[in-house]
DNA sequence: TGCAATTACTTCTACATTGTAGATAATTGT
DNA sequence: ACAATTATCTACAATGTAGAAGTAATTGCA
């Protein structure tokens, strides 16, 4: 494998962090990819990508603080790491690449 | 697992087969994706493959005459199936919605 | 002719990585 | 203590990948 490959789940998973910002923890990647793609996912995979994506040095987590509002535990905030973000930019590249000139074919219905 | 997914290669390897079109065998499909990947996947990789997404009905394959040229195993074509281009397309589509705006972030360099 | 060498592909075997869910545990507010 | 939230553990299935081995053609030469 490339250095700096990643799964298809783990991309999805890298999009939405982008996507979400300062507010990406398990539940709300887990619902930001259901609505988009219509899949439901459940949050142990999410979890389990998360912290592989970590391991591989893609992403960092802080712990959040306490919210002052309904109780549950604290809240593990993810964000892309300088790594996490080039492999991204790459994996988007490299299929754009493949997909180039094939849009009709992809795209018609 | 949705009942059309696909991983990130075997969508590689499905787009690769619609570009080539006729000309769709093991050999030919790695060098594409080789080319335009600046990847350089093994033989077997393919074929391995190639192999499973027939087995889902995403492709299917026929055995080619062989060729007056200088010797050889028979080459082994393959192109999409009904069922394997409406799973690409939807692969396509799901990935264009989760990155939907980040362009700007997926592109800068 | 006829068979070993060469060529062009394909299949087999095996293992690493990624995808996924269900059960379980940990914190925090009331 | 209990309900509410979120995170971790455990396990297994699916996908990614390479290297060795196998097969079917053509060629060249005794």
């Amino acid at each position: 494998m490339p250095p700096d490959y990643i799964g298809e789940f783990e991309q999805l998973v890298l999009m939405t962090i982008l996507r979400l910002g300062d507010q990406a923890y398990g539940a709300t990647v887990r619902d930001e990819i259901a609505d988009r793609t219509g899949r439901d996912v459940s949050l142990s995979a999410v979890y389990t990508t998360l912290e592989r994506l970590e391991v591989k040095k893609m992403l960092r987590s802080r712990i959040g603080e306490p919210t002052p509002q309904r109780g549950g535990r604290r809240k593990r905030y993810f964000a892309l790491s300088t790594a996490g973000e080039h492999a991204l930019q790459a994996s988007w590249q490299r299929l754009k690449r493949v997909a180039e000139g094939l849009e009709p074919l992809l795209e018609k219905r």
